[in-house]
DNA sequence: TTAAAGTACCCCGTAACGTGAGAGTCAATA
DNA sequence: TATTGACTCTCACGTTACGGGGTACTTTAA
């Protein structure tokens, strides 16, 4: 394909595939030899991760290091890029709901804090170092995917048994004696499979509403148990961290 | 309120603060003696307003531009800022739906077109335009255009012809023979351009009826004829399913 | 075969800040 | 009261990711 239809197809500017074959970021497979840029179909895959990684905010340097990394797992990179397109899609849904406040406010209907007029703007920065790092960082390897590979029927009983009994008293407080005492044993259970540290374990909990795939499966034990474990978690880390 | 204090409660940096005073985007109610900046509560809705606009793409000079004229409106605005970060969500859901895609397509459970995978990258490079054009519009707007650009003049005239056929029985009952035998050639059709599975299929149906932007544009080769498609639809899937 | 459309390369422009540098200001503490 | 450390100010140059114009060559459709 000739950088005109690439362009067309994917939506951006024959300039900007210039700009990316320049630094190279994207260098077309082919040129002719009048010097046409010829794409392949494996360069429109590159482009597509390219352009993901964009949609996130990556720098293009950035983008360059992460593709042109010898342990550089597109699949791997398509389940971060999905991760962080969730949490991108709930800021999204934070400022939609800030707009709504505002408007009422606007109306007098409801008061707002300074604080509130702003949810969802701050988006940490560099939003990415957190997972990134994680995932292509000096080390840190997937052993929590080990791990769950590898998870007996007996452990798996475990986890149902878990969120069966926190489903049950889903309505008490998140931070009364019988919810902490579950999430203390939910955490120790945790760390016989995989070394959570606080902030990590704090930070699962998180995921459980972050993604919808987590938020999915636990919910099935009960409407909002996600939301419940994710408030009980961050109340037992708070807790015990100081 | 001092500078920090506001960039901090907004997630912006300080010297972005300071750059909307230079440009006259934002320009602190206050100053001390010493030249520092006061912030007031008015400048943080004001502070409110940049920062959605920002994230919808806006250059800073339109929105200088559209919080000096005089006929700026706050509520309008933020009406007009909920529907485009509605739009916004539903781009970065059609995104999510291509990476999930893009997994499957990987793992090699389904096929992609090379199309199929740029879905939801395009912005059309102003997304803004569209909208606020019509409200603080320069001029008209060709809105069709933006739809149809993607689509090539013969996909087009086939859709068309598609349309134009199914008005034309729109009388008959939808589980007929006739009609669905249309919809199937619609549903081979479709699939030549995206893969639609049969619940996607059954989805876009009742998107017909859903959004009216859809509705619209169907019923306008005649009257009804969007529900209609969308129960033949629902027909075909149905038995074509078990 | 000729006009229109596409492509290449070059190079300057710009938007929205980032990043010091050097100097003054303010509030809490020793 | 003096000092310290966190803030603040104003230049001013640097950076990122292209946009856009100009000019010359190539391809393609009529």
């Amino acid at each position: 394909m000739k950088v005109k239809e690439v362009a067309d197809l994917v939506g951006i500017s024959v300039r900007t595939l210039h700009h990316y074959d320049e630094i190279g970021l994207l260098i077309p497979e082919e040129t002719t030899d009048a010097g046409y840029r010829i794409y392949s179909d494996e360069n429109l895959e590159t482009l597509q991760q390219i352009l993901f990684f964009r949609e996130l905010g990556f720098p293009l340097k950035k983008i360059k290091e992460i593709i042109d990394s010898p342990s550089f797992d597109q699949q791997e990179a398509l389940e971060m890029q999905h991760r962080m397109l969730l949490k991108e899609k709930n800021r999204l849904e934070q400022m939609i709901g800030t707009i709504e406040k505002t408007i009422q406010h606007l109306k007098g209907e409801i008061h707002m804090s300074n604080k509130e007029k702003f949810t969802g703007f701050d988006f940490s920065h560099n939003p990415y170092e957190q997972e990134a790092r994680e995932k292509w960082g000096d080390q840190a390897v997937d052993e929590a995917n080990e791990k769950a590979k590898n998870m007996t029927a007996f452990d798996q009983e475990k986890f149902n048994e878990v969120f069966r009994s926190l489903a049950a008293i889903r309505h008490l407080s998140p931070d009364s004696k019988e919810v902490q005492e579950k999430i203390t044993k939910w955490h120790l259970f945790l760390n016989e499979m995989r070394n959570y540290s606080l902030d990590a374990f704090k930070g699962l909990g998180q995921m459980y509403v972050d993604d919808e795939r987590f938020t999915k499966n636990i919910d099935q034990f009960g409407e909002g148990l996600a939301k419940f474990m994710c408030t009980a978690m961050s109340v037992y880390v708070d807790r015990n961290k100081k």
